[in-house]
DNA sequence: GAATATATGAACCGGTCCGTTCAGTTTCAA
DNA sequence: TTGAAACTGAACGGACCGGTTCATATATTC
């Protein structure tokens, strides 16, 4: 008969099995992820891992899902917006490529671009749980700002858009394409305050 | 003994088996495509493409070259420079967007992303062929525009990388995360405008 | 301490895939 | 026409992988 394909949550090791599949998925991506090595890495028998999941697949996509909550959670935490907007926007950059530049995030959008199509509602999720937050937090002070005078936009959704590209310059094509993934602080630096420069000239007042 | 382990490029089929592996390897990847599935493209004996490529690997690092190649030699052909700022830079964000977005573009990046791992060269081949020409022509044409006094710049490479980025606002996350990967002119003509109209803010005279 | 739930590990199955082999066929040039 | 080079198709070995099974062992609960 046909059993309910849903995940048992209760049980002593559920928690090692999914820390071994997120350690192993983010580390080799799915196809790479053999469930021996995931098994292993949560110090689990394969037996046990397949009672609390009926899948491979299931279990990455639980293992997405709590990834995704947690990024979430990271974004909730915001910056002071009652500074003056260069030093509001130069927080915002400072963050996004913090966690843009992280092992970890570089990890994640790897994994959501080349599961693109196995997985078409991964990079969604991933979207929304992260770069999404954080373009609606610009978007909203951007309109405050423009409430009390300190910027004129007149396409918000465009400004935000443009402004967490504008952090990306030189950075994101180095790393994307394993030109020279290592950055520096000043290098860091010299394009975030080149993006706050180049935004404040446009919208600034 | 150990046979060279090279390519070998006299036959009548050779052309035939390349086509093939491009096409699967552009659909599917490299792991998703199988040699079978290669072979059957072409229109070719598996035997037959073994004795022109000594394993899959070399047959991916074949096509991915010569598609790399293509791609400079379609970089090679510009713009007119003697325009006005503006619509300069209008047209290489038209000719950037136009690859960036298309179905072929696309691919090609995923498959850049996806398999940075395995062929850890891959990405830097892309971009020398791509993205890096089209980044050296802009900043030529920059330098060039500034000897004019039509633009005013301190660092050009910064600038070049910006309004590279600037281009993809919107429009990238939309498409890499699969959000809504349907772009009308309208869209993408306002991220242009948008993007000229920053830039011009910043760096015009 | 007995009963029950949970975990083990090793073997196993069906399947896919890469790469090789080989006897037989087609192509092409001399 | 003849002979060598190129090609075919089908099969095969060996490796890996996802998922199942089961007899045994360990932990928990009453």
């Amino acid at each position: 008969m046909a059993q309910t394909a849903t995940i048992l949550r209760t049980g002593r090791k559920f928690d090692q099995v999914l820390e071994g599949a997120r350690e192993v998925f983010l580390a080799s991506g799915f196809e790479g992820a053999s469930v021996d090595d995931i098994a292993r890495a949560a110090g689990v028998s394969k037996a046990t891992l397949y009672s609390y999941f009926p899948d491979k697949r299931l279990l990455f996509m639980e293992v997405a899902r709590v990834e995704c909550q947690h990024q979430a959670d990271a974004c909730l935490q915001m910056i002071d917006t009652t500074a003056p907007p260069r030093d509001v926007l130069k927080m915002a950059a400072t963050r996004m490529l913090g966690f843009m530049l992280s092992e970890f995030g570089q990890r994640v959008f790897r994994i959501c671009v080349a599961e693109a199509d196995r997985f078409p509602d991964l990079g969604r999720q991933f979207y929304e749980t992260g770069p999404k937050i954080v373009r609606e937090r610009i978007k909203q002070y951007l309109q405050d700002a423009a409430a009390r005078g300190e910027v004129r936009i007149d396409d918000y959704d465009l400004a935000a858009d443009q402004f967490a590209e504008l952090c990306k310059a030189d950075l994101f094509p180095r790393w994307v394409f394993n030109i020279d993934p290592h950055f520096t602080p000043a290098e860091i630096d010299r394009v975030i305050d080149g993006a706050v420069e180049t935004f404040m000239a446009r919208y600034g007042v």
